[in-house]
DNA sequence: TGTTGGTATGGTAGCGCTACCATATATGGT
DNA sequence: ACCATATATGGTAGCGCTACCATACCAACA
């Protein structure tokens, strides 16, 4: 009766097999699927592998927008990335999408721009959709953001930073140390007047600039003057911009660090034009050892920092606290580590 | 008394207002507030500001998943691109999302590392979510992949190549003619012997190695023993591994064609290392036309490719055929232009 | 023997929204 | 006056799933 009435009915779906039509073909009740879906153990092995057969001859798969209306909860984790151009978050991702794996959990991704008030936005929306779990950028949130965050309900990681006062997890690294470990580098090789350039200057990048000034002022070298900075996205092309306006301005340079590795390489590559010699005449160092630093002739000196490991532990403590797993830290500092390669071998003499 | 028996009762969800607190403060019924949101025409405008005011004092913001199930289409927008990490495809996707905007679509992005088996798969979950269009790379899907597409009952988008037979709709050019293209200016540059190098050997690089080929043939200088290929991701210091392979078996080539600009980048400083003149010695052409092939030194030749292009483009295709607009041409060819450069400016006399 | 407690399954009632149809009122033509 | 048509709103019944509680059964204990 009630399946011919079904069948006379104008359904409103498209006709998939629903949870009611397993339960009708394994003669059993609805719930008792979904706790084979969701809960295994708590059915017993036989009844198990009746609704498993069933399942499997009517192709039956789960509707998530049902299941997340039901449950209040979504099997989406929301990523807050502020760049999509930017390699480095291209490394995180790989890293979250492979971390994620064959789990049954779906990425949504957003894209801040580096604007915090977009990253509000984006949260707003994401928050309604009753995530799984959270990861977000940086420790830089606007206070509604945090309190989005903290009342979402649902494990937050925030990642690519260190800081006091997480929002539950974090996985990142001191910008600050690293910038100031490679400017000592620099410093151990013999240079003397190191200038900065940077671009975009977001939270991180100020974080390295702040390691750069403090590794000069322990040196008694710091001088602001040769600091050069730009809100303008970074590019390769704005490194052989910024290093041109740095050179006339102040010729006596004899070393640059720059806030990533667009910038060197673009540096490098106006140095090459101006028969600049590198590392003698100007040492460079770049920031996140991007796989073609080692390859650059002279080969660039960088700061190796750990992106796809970012992204994989990310993601790793995120689906183990949503499993209801212990997760033992609760921050994680990945750390750092100085490429030194030819483009930093010191003056000549 | 239906408001204290909400009251008393435990309620499931997270207390949020929901579609019937907006009714009864407004005084009309859920239907109406629906329709205030999805068709405001068909509401009369003294009742919208009534329920607008109304959904606006209690911060009400309807719910994906009731949306979703109630409606049999969610609002989410399927995008399947098979690497994150190749900058090509961070362009794609930053036109998606500038193009996105303010719509009330999601875009959920897939990954299939260049396997038209986990595109099956992800396209497998995508199709269960009922989005409200689907966007996948390439034209090469499998037949259960296009099967599914077909069958998704939206709108689809096959991006980054044109070709015959679309599923709905498509953007993108011609890889075979922009190969040719990049090939012929080397020939009319003076090149002779011109070499291919290839990495990661999709279907769209296969295109381009067939332009090659055929522009080759058309001159009666093809060589195969000049090509060199691995199925191998495509890398800056694969471009320098593949450059010095070649030249160790076939040192009299004249110019090369890289098939993307990182082996390029990678061939260049090769050349730079080995004191091997770019462009007499050699010439060295790319593809894409990543922002850094301008800068280098010397500059470096590509085919550039209107990448943001397709993103943006794809995506408004996908939201105007969602909301029903008509979409005037469902195959565009976006073309590509020849970046002509220093670094393929004819072999030295 | 009755009680307790654990385990396996089912029934009921939603989750918050929208499709579908019904109803009420207005408009216009004959 | 009638009917046909259009516009504006409401009522009902789900969408497909799971939370919550009830029930049946069995074993173990006093």
């Amino acid at each position: 009766m009630r399946i011919a009435d079904r069948g006379n009915r104008k359904r409103r779906g498209a006709g998939r097999p629903t949870i009611a039509d397993v339960a009708r073909l394994a003669g059993v009740s609805a719930i008792t699927v979904s706790r084979v879906l969701r809960n295994p153990g708590k059915v017993s092995a036989e009844l198990r592998t009746h609704v498993e057969a069933a399942i499997r001859s009517l192709g039956y798969v789960p509707d998530p927008n049902a299941r997340a209306l039901a449950s209040s909860r979504s099997d989406v984790i929301g990523v807050i990335v502020p760049s999509l151009t930017n390699s480095v978050f291209a490394d995180v991702l790989r890293g979250m999408y492979d971390s994620i794996g064959g789990s049954p959990y779906q990425i949504q991704l957003g894209n801040s721009r580096y604007s915090p008030i977009e990253e509000e936005r984006l949260l707003a929306i994401f928050t309604r959709q009753r995530p799984s779990a959270l990861i977000v950028t940086g420790i830089d949130q606007t206070p509604a953001s945090r309190t989005m965050l903290e009342q979402a309900g649902c494990p937050v990681v925030q990642i690519m930073e260190t800081g006091p006062d997480p929002v539950d997890m974090m996985v990142g690294f001191s910008h600050r140390d690293a910038g100031a470990a490679i400017v000592s580098h620099l410093l151990q090789s013999g240079y003397r007047k190191i200038a900065f350039i940077g671009a975009r200057m977001d939270p991180r990048s100020q974080r390295r600039l702040q390691g750069y000034r403090d590794s000069l002022d322990a040196a008694g070298l710091a001088d602001p003057s040769i600091v050069m900075t730009t809100p303008a996205p970074s590019s390769v092309s704005l490194g052989r911009d910024l290093l041109r306006d740095l050179l006339s301005r102040a010729p006596d340079i004899d070393a640059v660090f720059c806030n990533n590795d667009d910038l060197a390489l673009g540096a490098l590559f106006e140095c090459q034009r101006s028969a600049i010699d590198v590392p003698r005449r100007l040492g460079v160092a770049g920031f996140n050892d991007l796989e073609m630093m080692a390859v650059a002739s002279p080969s660039l000196s960088s700061v190796r920092t750990y992106r796809y490991d970012m992204g994989y532990r990310s993601m790793k403590m995120a689906v183990d606290a949503v499993q209801g797993q212990d997760v033992e830290t609760r921050v994680v500092d990945l750390g750092f580590e100085l490429a030194i390669r030819e483009s930093t071998a010191g003056p000549g003499k």
